[in-house]
DNA sequence: TCTGGGGTCCTATGACGG
DNA sequence: TCTGCCGTCATAGGACCC
């Protein structure tokens, strides 16, 4: 390693530290690929097929035509007609995921998952820490058929970043300097945590690039955003990002929402789907063992407001009957003044033991892998 | 081109207790 | 006793992520 330089106050240095994403290519799609007789290299869009349904993932061939996640299924039906179109099988995706991160936390040790199809390693003080994952990488290419995109930086953002850049298949590595000098002529919407509202408002202020809101002074940013927001805004463009990675999360919440092939305006008709779901959030906690104090609904009109409403209650249930009295009652008393589009349940307030884990690959206790 | 389902986190607001 | 302040909790909405 460098050389040591100590603070004057005679407290260790903080090590520099060495953060991996590792992001899945196209993971859902590839997994129907791997059990299917047709050729890696097929267009795949993995979607229910609805009226109202949008694209979960689509393999890299139809990608190549433009098909791309969260897109309306009949607009990537237009764009790339002969792609085979899969429903999502979630059993079995998490079934890959938990052997894919297995092979790697016996390696990197404890992970932060995102999703099923990525997580944070921090390997900082590994000796050769690209060498380690390229032979990951390959590891899990072999032993489970998925490739794996890395992006190596000194954080979870540069890192995030990076794994980007060479999809698929990718293996990129920078520093805080060098990322904010390469991606100063990208959109700032590039950045995780800046969606299409954030990106609208700093057009607004004229700011196009990240190299601009590099440039920004912070009064501007923060008379805008608010303090926190605005001072993030700003710390992001420079790549300064210290999270750590966050190996232990607890489920906050559990919810179950459907939207309608049709609006629905007929209120038995809505209270029939609530109790469906209701059942099914419950069924699906009591088998974790979690409960909650916090019933909530949500309720999405045909002009696409969004309603929620919710009420605590004095102990921790996983009831179906009790959930589905209250969340009846919340839809009562809201009583929808449009067609429904969208209705949904949800329980929150967990009690401690109850929570469980958040990260999808692990199922009851974690297993301590000694380093 | 007409927008899923599962989550997390942040912010604002109002009630409440000390 | 009244008032202001502060912290905390519950609620609602919204942005964002995969």
């Amino acid at each position: 390693m460098g050389t040591d330089v100590r603070p004057a106050d005679g407290s260790q240095p903080a090590p520099k530290r060495v953060i991996a994403h590792l992001d899945c290519d196209a993971f859902y799609a590839s997994v129907e690929l791997l059990r299917r007789p047709e050729p890696r290299d097929k267009a795949v869009i993995v979607a229910h097929d609805g009226p109202r349904s949008v694209v979960t993932t689509a393999s890299y061939a139809a990608r190549r035509y433009g098909v791309g996640s969260a897109m309306p299924l009949s607009r990537a039906k237009r764009l790339c007609p002969h792609a085979i179109l899969v429903p999502p099988d979630f059993a079995s995706y998490k079934r890959v995921s938990r052997e894919l991160w297995a092979i790697v936390s016996g390696r990197l040790g404890a992970l932060q998952h995102l999703g099923l199809d990525e997580a944070y390693a921090d390997l900082t003080g590994v000796e050769k820490p690209v060498r380690v994952l390229r032979e990951l990488v390959a590891e899990v290419r072999g032993r489970t058929g998925i490739t794996v995109s890395v992006g190596i930086g000194p954080s979870r953002l540069v890192a995030k970043i990076c794994s980007d850049l060479g999809k698929p298949a990718g293996f990129v590595a920078m520093g805080r300097e060098e990322a904010a000098r390469r991606f100063a002529g990208h959109p700032p919407k590039l950045l995780p945590g800046i969606g299409p509202k954030s990106a609208e408002r700093l057009r607004e202020l004229g700011i196009e690039t990240i190299g601009q809101l590099q440039r920004t002074p912070l009064e501007t940013l923060t008379a805008r955003f608010g303090a926190n927001h605005g001072a993030d805004l700003l710390r992001r463009a420079h790549f300064h990002d210290d999270s750590p990675v966050e190996t232990e999360r607890v489920l906050k919440s559990r919810s179950n929402e459907r939207t309608f092939d049709e609006d629905v305006a007929s209120l038995a008709e809505l209270e029939e789907v609530l109790r469906r779901l209701a059942r099914e959030l419950c069924e699906g906690l009591r088998r974790r063992g979690t409960r909650g104090r916090t019933i909530a609904i949500k309720v999405r009109l045909d002009d696409w407001t969004t309603v929620t409403r919710a009420r605590t209650i004095d102990a921790h249930t996983n009831d179906t009957a009790l959930v589905t009295e209250v969340a009846l009652e919340l839809l009562r008393a809201y009583a929808p003044p449009r067609p429904v589009r969208l209705l949904g349940v949800r329980l929150a307030g967990f009690d401690e033991e109850g929570g469980g884990a958040a990260a999808p690959p692990r199922n009851a206790a974690q297993l301590a892998l000694p380093l």
